[in-house]
RNA sequence: GGGGGUGUGGCAGAGUGGUCUAAUGCACCAGACUGUAAAUCUGGCGGGCUUGCCCUUCGGUGGUUCAAAUCCAUCCGCCCCCA
């Protein structure tokens, strides 16, 4: 089997939603899919064994980031990221596109690709299309992305126009990069769709890049700044126009509702760094709503996070406990709300592979909703 | 007993006649965070409302002055040095 490739095991009869599974060397993955990210090799403030236990499936990893420090020598001679951080299972490399985006005011755009300026130590690197296909394939992961720019928002339309096709171009030349050797046989390349919030753009993207023919499509763009409906109208547009037959990445999201709106509308894939971030600033999910676990209701507060959670944060500690380490600053905090938050986040996922499983998709996602934004406030 | 110093908002600590409800830090109270330049950032932090203004604040009291955290007197507290 083909590694990246998607096969689909039930379409829900109620939306677009779809349960099926990613085929790669180190696994199979179940979709939908949620991916930690762990952008310098290491989901933050979690160890591997507790992202094992969380039924993390696969997470990401960044080539800007590991190809700055430690550098792909180290981790090529480490025998490959997973060797190199004990995690065994299917993993993705985003392309340093991203950073294209968040580095804007240390970076340069050109054809030919985009010059860095080291947000460690002030140096410069210049990334092209090839060099990102030659990082990725260095740092071993099963599933490398292509490089883009993920244009920002708000973006004028021809701004928007100029920047979904110099990806377009640029992804021409990853796949022509890509394929020059047999990694193919042990990675997969996913091709990226940009367009801003324009219709015809995403149209034409999506058109093009599936006509150049990609293993599996992400939808790049969003989650920069634009309201919840643009992110879902550009699904929308994009969806129709992508492979049933390829899984389909919503890259950068996202929060737990952006998770369902996501599925309902064809996702497979999401990949955010909100349960590590917003655990390393108090913020917690919780089936009940988020909380700041800062916050002074909580002093006193003995019982768990959560408490319908497996995970060890919920099963060994209390918010008054978690409370105090935050306000202590102590740095066992970190990992303790981060940990729960991705157990959150995949507990989600598998709840509502569970839905699609039985067809009630929709239902499920109600009562969710329902907890989710009720249930604080009443209490 | 002699000499010197000091007292400012929850804490530390600036300010030494008007531009002072009083810098800054901490603490405290909230909010934000979406392919990670983030254990970060933002806002609030005496009271009231008609949100611009009014009232109350710099150990206590009493003065000087158009005007006092700032000057004077006095009282109280604390600290240091010498006996």
């Amino acid at each position: 089997m083909e590694c990246g490739s998607y096969r689909l095991i039930k379409k829900s009869s109620q939306c677009k939603a779809r349960l099926g599974q990613v085929y790669t060397s180190r696994g199979v993955i179940d979709t939908p899919v949620f991916m930690p990210v762990g952008t310098q090799g290491t989901v933050k403030g979690v160890a591997t064994e507790y992202l094992v236990s969380s039924g993390a499936q696969i997470i990401l990893a960044n080539s800007y980031h590991l190809y700055l420090r430690p550098g792909t020598d180290i981790i090529k001679k480490a025998g490959g990221i997973q060797k190199f951080n004990s995690w065994d299972k299917p993993m993705l490399t985003d392309s340093g596109g991203f950073q294209i985006f968040s580095l804007n005011d240390i970076r340069k755009l050109t054809e030919e690709g985009a010059k860095f300026q080291s947000h460690i130590d002030g140096s410069t690197h210049f990334f092209s299309p090839e060099k990102s296909m030659q990082i990725q394939k260095d740092i071993g992961a099963d599933i490398i992305m292509c490089f883009d720019e993920c244009t920002p928002y708000p973006a004028q339309y021809k701004y928007a126009k100029d920047s979904m096709e110099l990806s377009l171009r640029w992804a021409k030349r990853c796949k022509d990069e890509f394929y020059k050797d047999d990694s193919f046989e042990t990675q997969a390349l996913f091709g990226i769709i940009q367009g801003s919030i324009y219709e015809d753009l995403r149209k034409q993207s999506a058109r093009e890049m599936v006509a150049m023919g990609f293993t599996g499509y992400a939808i790049g763009g969003v989650s920069v700044g634009e309201p919840k409906e643009e992110k879902e109208k550009v699904i929308d547009i994009v969806e129709p126009l992508l492979p049933q037959d390829k899984a389909r990445y919503l890259m950068g999201v996202g929060m737990p509702e952006d998770l369902w709106e996501g599925v309902e509308r064809g996702i497979d894939m999401f990949d955010c760094v909100i349960p590590t971030r917003n655990g390393r600033n108090g913020q917690v999910f919780t089936s009940l709503g988020k909380l700041n676990i800062r916050n002074a209701e909580f002093r006193e507060d003995f019982s768990p996070l959560d408490p319908g959670c497996n995970c060890p944060t919920c099963k060994g500690y209390s918010k008054a406990y978690l409370n105090h380490l935050v306000r202590a600053q102590e740095s066992l905090y970190l990992s303790l709300l981060s940990l729960h938050n991705i157990y959150f986040m995949i507990n989600l996922m598998l709840k509502i592979r569970k839905s699609l499983e039985n067809d009630t998709f929709l239902e499920t996602k109600k009562e969710f909703f329902s907890k989710y934004y009720n249930s604080r406030e009443k209490s």
